[in-house]
DNA sequence: GCCTTTCGTTTACAATTGTCAACAGAACAG
DNA sequence: CTGTTCTGTTGACAATTGTAAACGAAAGGC
C-alpha cells in the first residue's frame, strides 16, 4: 500500500499516531482532548508532537476551514511491522525465536490471530533450518 | 534469574551488550576491536557506550590487572523480552497479533523455535478470546 | 630511567525526545 | 468594532543518543 520510508517514531508520537489511525484522521482538537484525557499531556505537548510528525512525513495536513485535518501517510500495519522489525534487527539472530516465544506467551491473542500464526508456522516448518547462527560477533562466533 | 529493572538500551548500546553476552564478559579491548571491525566505530565511541551502560547498571566491572572485565547484569533473554514487550506496549492491543504474524513471517526460525511456538499457541488457543478490543482511544472505541 | 602504548576518565557537540509557554492571526460573540 | 477564543507557529530547555577528541595514569620496551 505504501512502501514509503517509515521514520523512527518515538513512544509519545506513537500515542498520537494511534489515534489518527484509529479515527482515520483527526483534528488537533480531538487529539488534544483525548490525549489530555489519556495521558494528561498539555495542549502544547500534543501540538509539538503533531508538528514533529508532520516534519517527519508521518502525517499530512489538509486545511478545512480554519483548522487542519491530520492524516497518516503510512498505514498502521506498515508502521507497526517496520518498527517491530527494526527492533528485531538489534537482537541476536539466533535468539529471535525465543523472543517471539515470549511475545506470544505474553500477548493477548484472538482465536483468529492464533489460527493465522499457526498456519504461517506450519508453512515455515517445511523449510526451516535446524539451527541458526549467532551474528553478534564480527566473523566467527563460538557461542 | 534477574528481575532487575532493564533500562532502555539504545541500538548502539545493544551492539555492545550482544558481544558481552555472547562472550560471557569481555574487556574493552575485545569490544573495541570487534566493533571497529563490525561497525567502524572509533575506540572512543565504544568507551563512551561502555561508560553509559555501566551508569545504567547494565554492565558491571571487575578490575583485572590494569583493565576491567565487563559483565552483563541481566541475562540476554531478559533484556530482549523486556525490550520487545516495551515496544508492543506502543502498539494497539487489537493489532498486536498481526504484528506478531509479520515478525514470524519475516524472521528466520529454527525447527526448534517453530515447535516451541506451535506448542505455546496450541496452549493459548484453549482460552483465547474471539475478539480483542482496541485501546488506542481514551474510553470508547468504534474502530 | 625515559618514551610509547594502553586503559580509563573528562569534555564536547549536534540531533532527538519529552514537556511546555508564549505569541500571532482568524473567527466569533456581543 | 473590540475583546475572547481557537488554532497553528516559534522558541525553550533538560535528558538521551551517536560520535569522538583530549587528557592522565600505569605498564612495558629498550
Amino acid at each position: 500500500m505504501d512502501e514509503t520510508k517509515v521514520a523512527e517514531i518515538s513512544p509519545a508520537e506513537w500515542e498520537v499516531m494511534r489515534i489518527v489511525w484509529t479515527k482515520n484522521g483527526a483534528y488537533s482538537r480531538d487529539l488534544i482532548d483525548m490525549l489530555q484525557d489519556k495521558r494528561q499531556w498539555s495542549a502544547s505537548t500534543v501540538k509539538t508532537l503533531l508538528r514533529r510528525l508532520v516534519n517527519k512525513g508521518m502525517l499530512e495536513t489538509t486545511r478545512e476551514d480554519r483548522r487542519f485535518k491530520y492524516n497518516a501517510t503510512v498505514s498502521e500495519s506498515t508502521a507497526m511491522n517496520t518498527t517491530a522489525e527494526q527492533l528485531f534487527d538489534n537482537l541476536c539472530a539466533m535468539k529471535r525465536g525465543t523472543t517471539l516465544l515470549d511475545l506470544v506467551a505474553n500477548t493477548t491473542l484472538s482465536q483468529g490471530d492464533i489460527a493465522a500464526l499457526q498456519a504461517k508456522l506450519a508453512e515455515k516448518a517445511k523449510s526451516a533450518p535446524e539451527h541458526i547462527e549467532c551474528d553478534c560477533l564480527p566473523d566467527d562466533c563460538e557461542c
